[in-house]
RNA sequence: GUGGCUAUGGUGUAGCGGCAGCACAGAGGCCUGUGGAGCCUUUAGUAUGGGUUCAACUCCCAUUAGCCACCCCA
């Protein structure tokens, strides 16, 4: 072949002899054609970005698989919304004074002065897609599923990049507490099967009005002890009250332990809707924990808030026994019994304080994007968190399906009838091949890499006869057969047919 | 966004103010129509830009990126 007959022209080899002549005083010669690209001078990947390769295909596959059947387990219908929106959309819908908003969202005015934003999350858009298109007029509830990137300017470490991916699925139009605990019995039923082990972090936040109160008590609470307070919760006690018990400084911490509960401050309606909430969840026995720290970065939270986290991955795998709410304790018995909520060890390259997923009940948002009150809750998952979780607790991936027959070929003849004989048998068997090599022995090295089971080796003399040899790749015995029996004798082999 | 740590072939790693080594992977060969083992050969690197020095991969500064903690969140 052409490729072999050719030198390798390495820039080395061309500067040598340049370098080795006299040093011409006036003109270097034939310095004007192109240079080597020096490696440093080569394109970067933006911060923050990341490049999803073929060595990660199969966690990709693996977590988007399980999403998938999981959605439709539990009837939800596929829906993608654009990633560029208008930014005014995550104004309302995120909140304005929310992080995510005001330092994170990328940002920008487009050619036709439209101001425009990549979007840093999914359901503010959702419920755009549902009051915009009438989904009112469907049977309620309506249930969508997402996969997709979002984009925020975070300061990029393990598992947080700018660029990132979350599943997500929203109930649209339904009020019932069961939504909520099937909500988070899917986000379960996610991790279980994948192989990460997890702890559902719970609270409830209260409606626009029990909140309300919730948050003068709050205010007044920690007015008098505004001293102690750090430079942080002195600005959050104005702006977002119920960030102060998000707070990890040591100072707050202690003052937040006394600091009055909203589970102790929700109206009749939130109250009961909580409650039965953790009723579903402990019918289905499932390991969450109640933490009244929980409150999100996002305003359009109400009620049933919810964090998934991932369990520590060496030992220190305990505590949640503990703090998990028995269903007949009182709620102020329950707060009391988990003020000392651990986040997970430091595990492997997986960041201390993450979350693998969260959502909640968003009941206003419809309203506030201008549709009609609607009721609705969701929750997303990170991508690439997940996937991290899963390396580092050797949570292997679905094996891509094993290549059963690989067609081996020796000269251009025998390449033709290669070529036919793949695409005969790609419907029933997984077949590979490696055509444009000519030694048979590279051919049977891939072959072997591929873990193919069996071997088809066309050759000049076998084209000559109208066979070709079958070679069994564990056994290593191989027999001649007749080139148009070769696909139905291979089917048999694998039961097929 | 704040603070800190780090940066050597594709990957994982040594090293030292004076020739940059090893393993794996890749390519070729021993074996011209038969894979897995072994052996041989070979490709490829000091992130970028400055400074100190006779001499910098090594010391200093800046940049960039990654990571860690915070912030926030998925």
């Amino acid at each position: 072949m052409i490729r072999k007959k050719m030198p390798v022209l390495k820039p080395k080899k061309i500067m040598k002899p340049v370098a080795l002549e006299k040093p011409k005083a006036a003109k270097p010669p034939e310095l004007t054609l192109p240079k080597p690209i020096r490696i440093g001078a080569a394109p970067q990947l933006l911060r923050g970005m990341k490049d999803i390769l073929p060595v990660d295909a199969s966690y990709w596959k693996t977590v988007r698989a399980k999403c998938e059947e999981l959605a439709e387990f539990f009837g939800y219908m596929p829906i993608e919304t654009p990633i560029m929106e208008p930014r005014d959309l995550f104004v309302r819908g995120v909140g304005k004074q929310t992080d995510i908003v005001e330092k994170e969202m990328y940002a920008f005015t487009d050619q036709g002065g439209e101001t425009i934003a990549l979007r840093p999350e999914n359901t503010a858009a959702i419920v755009r897609a549902y009051v915009g298109h009438g989904m009112v007029n469907m049977p309620q509830p309506v249930k969508l599923s997402y996969f997709g990137p979002f984009f925020r300017h975070d300061r990029p470490q393990a598992g947080r990049y700018r660029q990132f991916h979350q599943a997500g699925f929203e109930v649209l139009g339904d009020d019932h507490p069961v939504v909520d605990a099937e909500l988070i019995s899917l986000a379960w039923a996610f991790f279980k099967d994948l192989g990460i082990s997890v702890t559902i972090q719970l609270n409830t936040i209260g409606c626009v009005n029990c909140r309300g109160v919730y948050r003068n008590k709050l205010v007044e609470y920690y007015k008098t002890k505004r001293g102690a307070l750090c430079v942080n919760c002195r600005e959050r006690l104005t702006r977002s009250p119920l960030r102060l018990l998000d707070c990890k400084e040591p100072s707050c911490e202690t003052l937040k332990a006394n600091a009055p509960q909203m589970l102790n401050h929700l109206d009749e309606a939130c109250h009961q809707h909580f409650f039965k909430v953790v009723e579903y969840l402990d019918d289905l026995n499932l390991p969450y924990v109640m933490n009244p720290y929980i409150v999100r970065g996002l305003d359009y939270y109400n009620r049933t808030v919810f964090e998934i986290w991932p369990e520590a991955v060496a030992g220190g795998a305990a505590k949640l026994e503990e703090s998990v709410v028995p269903s007949d304790v009182e709620a102020g018995e329950a707060v009391a019994a988990v003020s000392s909520v651990e986040k997970p060890e430091v595990a492997g390259s997986m960041p201390a304080q993450v979350s693998l997923g969260g959502g909640g009940r968003y009941d206003g948002l419809a309203e506030l994007l201008g549709g009609r009150p609607t009721p609705a809750a969701g929750f997303a998952l990170g991508i690439e968190r997940v996937i991290l979780a899963m390396k580092e607790r050797s949570a292997a991936p679905a094996e891509p399906r094993p290549t059963q027959v690989f067609v081996a070929q020796l000269g251009e003849a025998a390449r033709r009838k290669a070529l036919v004989l793949l695409h005969a048998m790609r419907s029933d068997l997984k077949v590979a091949s490696a055509l444009s090599k000519d030694g048979l022995k590279p051919q049977l090295e891939i072959a072997n890499r591929l873990g193919a089971r069996y071997t088809v080796i066309v050759g000049q003399k076998e084209v000559i006869d109208g066979t070709a040899i079958v070679r069994d790749m564990e056994a290593g015995m191989q027999e001649v057969v007749p080139f148009e029996k070769v696909a139905v004798d291979l089917k048999r082999r694998f039961g097929i047919v």
